[in-house]
DNA sequence: TTCCAGGACCGGG
DNA sequence: CCCGGTCATGGA
């Protein structure tokens, strides 16, 4: 399955798994290309560096760590297989042979939930700035320059002004309020990830600041319930043009959220790699 | 200057 | 249920 190379692990064959394509499709915020074409990033408080090399997908990372990284690019799930349904309409054939090779990231709860408060009425850059600015401010370092994702914990226990560095504007009190919902166990991920999603949905919901958008993208990427489908003006623009009226994207089935995420790489690229 | 960015909330119709 | 105004901030 994995084995050891000169350099590092090989994780997966370049064919089902394009770095390029995951970590810039916009489901993540927090992994960046390098000068020499590797990726690098954090997540749950681990440093990984991953690169193509004679395609395939290759990283360097503590050898008791791999299985972990094999589960956070969900590589057990054949996804050319799971992807079968989204044949039609034909926009939605297009996004799917465009964003092959798309993985849906398990990312961290909390980090997934705060990341898409912050992604409200916002751009992708200034996003990724914020997030950026979150973690080295109250993260704890890791490696020099690369920072863990501030706990739930840790945030909570900041006021208002200890986040106002962060320049994110009526964002904070949100980001406050998810903090405290979450570090007092009011919301529990475990025991929304083994719920159905549509429960899941309403019980995150009543966080301040997390409406039907964000909670589903919480849902989707920070509990993998991949029959979400977060709709926002790039979704909506999608189904108005190129869907029929009235299109239930529900009829896609219980792996709805990854043809969302074909459509949002697309329409937002508008189709050039 | 105005508009827009992976929205949410609130009020009124 | 849907509508418009409002909420900070920064870049184009």
């Amino acid at each position: 399955m994995m084995k050891a190379e000169e350099n590092g692990f090989v994780l997966a064959s370049a064919e089902n798994f394009s770095l390029k394509k995951t970590f810039e499709c916009g489901q993540c915020f927090r992994w960046n290309l390098c000068g020499d074409g590797t990726y690098e990033g954090v997540a749950y408080g681990r440093v990984l560096r991953i690169w193509e090399e004679n395609g395939r997908i290759v990283c360097a990372a503590k050898d008791e760590d791999i299985p972990f990284w094999h589960d956070y690019f969900d590589l057990e799930t054949d996804y050319s297989e799971i992807s079968v349904p989204f044949s039609e309409p034909p926009y939605l054939r297009i996004c799917a042979e465009f964003g092959r090779g798309i993985r849906i990231l398990k990312q961290e709860p909390w980090e997934t939930l705060c990341s898409f408060i912050i992604s409200q009425c916002n751009n992708i850059p200034r996003i990724k700035r914020i997030i950026s600015a979150m973690c080295r401010l109250f993260g704890e370092e890791l490696e020099y320059g690369l920072y863990s994702f501030p706990s739930a914990q840790r945030i909570a226990s900041l006021s208002e002004k200890d986040l106002s560095p962060l320049r994110c504007g009526y964002r904070t009190a949100y980001i406050l309020d998810a903090a405290r919902y979450v570090s007092s166990g009011m919301i529990d991920f475990d025991v929304l990830s083994k719920i159905p999603s549509y429960e899941a949905f309403a019980a995150i919901k009543k966080i301040n600041g997390v409406g039907s958008k964000v909670a589903d993208c919480f849902l989707l990427y920070g509990l993998h319930k991949m029959d979400r489908f977060p709709v926002d003006v790039w979704m909506k623009r999608a189904l108005k043009e190129h869907f029929p009226e009235d299109y239930d994207p529900r009829v896609l089935g219980p792996h709805a959220g990854l043809a969302q995420q074909y459509i949002f790489y697309y329409t937002r690229t508008g189709g050039i790699s």
